[in-house]
DNA sequence: TTGTATGCGTTATCAC
DNA sequence: GTGATAACGCATACAA
């Protein structure tokens, strides 16, 4: 590899000579420039970035932090995409790092993020507490994003959906068409957004006089497979339900293969209903609605956010960015078979 | 951020013993091994791993260039969770370079991960040819895998599916199957795997004694959108067709919209098959068959391949690397309704 | 077993 | 305008 040094030596000049021809910062002489960038030609020489990087105390990097097993879909793919993309166009570089299957490999993708001295950290998390996030957000210098948390203290370094909220209003709507006998199927125990869920629809059974049936509620692991297996169980529980809500689509696709083996007419004798991790679900599923979270905008804010950070912007400022960022999710009902 | 001199000064040691302490290499005496660690634990010490990097000369990073837009998809959501995960598992991390919308850019994103200093590099490419993918592979000492792609001379450097022949056989197999009347959507124009899926459509055709028939083919862009409208074309025109092969599973789907929308039962009057681009694609769409390249060996393969070269395996050595590898594809029928 | 010195390839601060 | 030279934080060959 062809060093900054050879190419100054190439054009008689100093290293410093060609620093500044590269950045194109300070003074330099239009003949010393020539020479200069005809060297760089005839060497081929490329600049190490690492080299840069270290100099400058800056990685021009945003890390992000994943369970490797759960972007596996295309709701993970779609943000990826965006970030990436996003971070590209403001001059940055993407780094992937996977939480894996506990709190303590969490910490360590973000330690290992940050010993990459990325600039700013983007982690949707899976174990780690939002007590424990707040405390990661405030022991670091570099700007740290959360997403899909509701964080107690760093309202601003949060992006979140309420999933509560979302529940109950899908709910609602299965009321307000007539619906009372409404089964569902929890996400996978442990899981913050499963329990949101969970308590939006019991909320709007509530509100409208409905008893909750424990009978109706069966819980599921996020698959396909376990969205089939619980419908197995309501139906073998000989309970009636004329609508169906699936805490993810993916269950929600299982369910109604399910529905449909089991000899029941969709969607006139059950309605079924999911929620945003396959966004083109309804789309490609018959009878699929879904309550869907616009996730491109919600990673768009969040690096929009964090750029604004990195470039100076004074994080307690009166900004657009300094407040706290809800995103709506609304029921999404695809051309394929109308709900 | 507290450095290796500041642990060094605490502990009453030198850098060297601090180095040698976290490296594990080289001698180091217990008692000081001891005054080190604790130092380290009340400093909060974190390695700079941008230092070390530009010191060891190797990054242990792997870049991989695609598409960005391209990548928004189960299909590569899948490529991209087992690289990053087959990555670390071998103590690297992976970094992502969009490659844009032109060959120049998909240029831009190897030399910049080069930059970088990747250890090692895997291209998914859209734009550049075989031919110059082939002298990229060769002018870099940096160990370089290209998917998707046959490349002429560095065979051993590229891993791809025989589109052509897959596609020949799924049609073949319809064939088997009474069908004759075939109906064909072509992928976008340019794209070298829409290519070989049309000339395998058109082989398989040729063997059985089957007329290729221009009015029964349409082209595509690869969208649900794109293959609804082929099929309205194809409707328009008036022809006759008892099965529709879609170059890819989006297509596919738009197509089956289409057709059931028209009135057509699908799979008794029409049967629809496509290919690999959603791997979930048969058991969430119905009625439809799916032509599936395994997607996770062929990024398994190549990442398995690349760290073999990384960790000094001989390449001009007799080893089971040293082959090309050529991916097979099959059919696949989803459980959700069977073709 | 440990410390010293040098190198990695840049950037940035000075004098000149 | 330009060129030494000192960081940047770590690894490592060599000396002690």
């Amino acid at each position: 590899m062809t060093t900054m040094q050879e190419v100054a030596k190439r054009a008689g000049v100093s290293k410093a000579t060609v620093s500044r021809v590269l950045s194109g910062k300070g003074y330099v002489g239009s003949a010393a420039r020539e020479r200069v960038l005809q060297a760089i030609e005839e060497s081929g020489y490329r600049p190490n970035l690492l080299a840069r990087q270290l100099a400058t105390q800056q990685s021009q990097t945003i890390g992000m932090v994943i369970t490797n097993t759960l972007y596996n879909g295309s709701y993970f793919s779609e943000m990826l995409s965006h970030a990436a993309q996003m971070a590209e166009n403001c001059g940055r570089q993407l780094l992937l790092a996977d939480g894996k299957h506990s709190a303590a490999q969490e910490r360590e993708a973000i330690a290992f993020l940050l010993d990459l001295r990325c600039d700013a950290i983007v982690i949707y998390p899976r174990f780690l507490t939002p007590d424990e996030l707040d405390e990661i957000v405030m022991s670091h210098r570099q700007p740290i994003m959360v997403l899909n948390r509701r964080l107690r203290h760093n309202v601003s370094h949060c992006v979140y959906t309420d999933h509560h909220a979302a529940s109950a209003s899908a709910v609602s709507q299965l009321i307000a068409l007539g619906h009372r006998d409404i089964a569902f199927i929890t996400g996978a125990s442990g899981s913050p957004t499963a329990v949101e869920r969970l308590s939006g629809y019991k909320e709007a059974l509530g509100q409208h006089g409905i008893a909750v049936d424990p009978a109706r509620i069966v819980e599921g692991r996020w698959t396909p497979d376990s969205g089939a297996q619980a419908v197995a169980l309501l139906l073998a529980r000989k309970v009636a339900f004329s609508a169906l809500v699936a805490s993810n689509d993916n269950m929600a696709t299982g369910a109604i293969k399910q529905l449909h083996d089991a000899g029941i007419r969709l969607p006139r004798q059950v309605s079924v209903i999911g929620f945003d991790d396959i966004p083109t679900a309804p789309f490609t599923v018959p009878s699929l609605s879904s309550v869907k979270a616009p996730v491109t905008e919600m990673i768009k804010e969040t690096i929009n956010k964090l750029i604004f950070m990195l470039d100076g912007g004074d994080f307690s400022a009166r900004s657009a960015f300094c407040g706290q960022l809800i995103v709506r999710e609304s029921v999404t009902t695809g051309p394929f078979y109308p709900f």
